[in-house]
RNA sequence: GGAAGAGUGGCUGAGUGGUCGAAAGCGCCUGAUUGCUAAUUAGGUGAACGGGUCAAACCGUUCCGCAGGUUCGAAUCCUGUCUCUUCCGCCA
């Protein structure tokens, strides 16, 4: 969330922003309750001294006749007091609903759009797309051809939209986690593998809402648990409330595990096969920063995102997104889109990678600070969040651009050593 | 899962319902001192929020795991909850 103060100081800037990024919220309203809630804090903070003076006068008291009348005005003020905070705090409540729904200030070259028409192509991969001189497969026909992913049986033990890995595609599946998380903690990324499930209070606090009828979570029921729909969560749970040396930073970290999202309302011919599941493994990265080094660690994320792409042969392009498509906590994001040969009619570039700026709109909630040495105080540090693969999603990039017309898929080179063979489905 | 115990500042650790934001020690910072990489000594040393200031100084409120309650007043009493330790049970 944005701080208050640079709300009230910004309202302009604030409401444009609101506008640019497609979020509707009554900025004014809050501006107005802000306002009103600071005066009325200063009258709280003002009966609570007088209450306090009173109380403290008791205990010195001489006699009980001279304790008693100071008992009654203490008790007074209090009563003051209460009512007052009361009032405050009703203010307080609705302040916060809707700071909640504020959105990040973007980032001042993000291309201004409503939504994802606005993106803008920045970059390219190393290799482009390859001409077929036969009909290519999409990963689900190759999926069926060599018994690598069963949606029916999936759907069978779990449910619609679920699917066993099997084969050779789990050999490279395991591969490439191996190649991200061995090339992460040679930059510097500690590999840190987090729990799958996370409390409610700690996906709110990273902006997600766990339960209610648009959830994307899947929560356990009479517990206050639920699956986590990214490593982000339980990363930014794990550092929550605490406060760091600027000297540590940057903290960079490699997080692994299964990410559950229920995709409610998502369906179609773009979301077949393994592009759209409930369940998927991810390597994320995430960084604590400070404010400062945020905009050079960005780059550095899309750049190892860029690296690891290359590396698996796979063509690719950069996205810088537009306002209306970042979502609340981004100041600026980028996406990798990788070329997938089975969608659509002759291919299409699908969405394999995202890597997001939030500056400090994630720890003011989460209250995660650094401190200076030598400098009174604490400042919120800046969080950043980029896939590294999304497994589900980096497999079908890699069948369906490294086919050969036999219904084999070469393995791209960095992998090879990994899974001791050269080429998967001969 | 069952039983018992414990949660206090960067750390260790004291704390009879009022003078406790909290003793003491360690650590850290600043100064003094001794010519020998250290000792001695004096002082200082938490955070958030609000006000104030060019910036400080400064003033106020809150914080002793967390949330409630009792009371004029809670680190201290009560209730709930979480976490940790030990013992038992179970188990990949």
């Amino acid at each position: 969330m944005l701080d208050r103060k640079y709300i009230l100081a910004n309202g302009d800037a604030v409401k444009q922003n609101c506008a640019n990024r497609n979020v509707t919220v009554d900025v004014d309203r809050f501006i107005e309750l802000e306002s009103a809630r600071k005066q009325k804090l200063q009258e709280v903070q003002e009966l609570n001294t007088a209450s306090n003076e009173r109380s403290k006068l008791i205990g010195k008291a001489q006699d009980e006749a001279e304790r008693e009348s100071l008992k009654d005005e203490a008790r007074a003020l209090r009563d003051k007091k209460d009512a007052a905070q009361g009032e405050h705090d009703r203010m307080d409540d609705e302040a916060r609903q809707i700071q909640l729904f504020i959105p990040n200030m973007a980032h001042p070259d993000c291309p201004v759009g409503v939504d994802d028409k606005s993106n803008l192509e920045l970059a390219r991969g190393k290799h482009e797309p390859r001409g077929f001189n036969f009909k290519p497969l999409d990963h689900l026909e190759l999926g069926e051809k060599h018994d690598w992913i069963d949606f029916e049986g999936g759907a069978r033990t779990t449910g619609n939209g679920f699917y066993f890995l099997k084969g050779d595609l789990v050999l490279l599946d395991l591969a490439l986690q191996q190649f991200a998380v061995s090339e992460l903690s040679k930059r510097g990324f500690l590999p840190t593998i987090t729990p799958d499930l996370a409390q409610d209070s700690v996906l709110e606090g990273i902006g997600f809402n766990p339960r209610g009828p648009e959830t994307q979570i899947y929560s356990v029921e009479n517990m206050n648990l639920s699956l986590i729909g990214t490593a982000e969560i339980t990363l930014g749970g794990l550092y929550s409330g605490k406060t760091m040396m600027d000297t540590d930073l940057p903290i960079k970290l490699c997080g692994i595990s299964h990410c559950y999202r229920t995709e409610a309302g998502a369906a179609g011919r773009a979301s077949r096969g393994l592009y759209r599941v409930h369940q998927f493994t991810k390597i994320e990265m995430f960084a604590f920063t400070l404010p400062e080094q945020s905009d050079e660690i960005h780059e550095e994320l899309r750049q190892i995102e860029c690296d690891l792409f290359d590396a698996i042969g796979v063509p690719f392009r950069v996205v810088d997104t537009a306002t209306g498509d970042l979502g609340g906590p981004a100041y600026r994001k980028y996406d990798l889109e990788a070329w997938m040969p089975g969608r659509g009619d002759a291919g299409e570039w699908g969405e394999v990678t995202s890597t997001s700026n939030c500056t400090d709109y994630q720890s003011r909630r989460l209250n995660i600070r650094y401190k200076q040495k030598d400098k009174k105080g604490t400042n919120f540090v800046h969080t950043l969040n980029g896939t590294a693969f999304a497994l589900s999603r980096a497999l079908i990039s890699i069948l369906e651009n490294h086919q050969n017309e036999d219904g084999s898929v070469t393995i791209p080179e960095v992998l090879r050593p990994i899974m001791g063979k050269d080429v998967m489905g001969k």
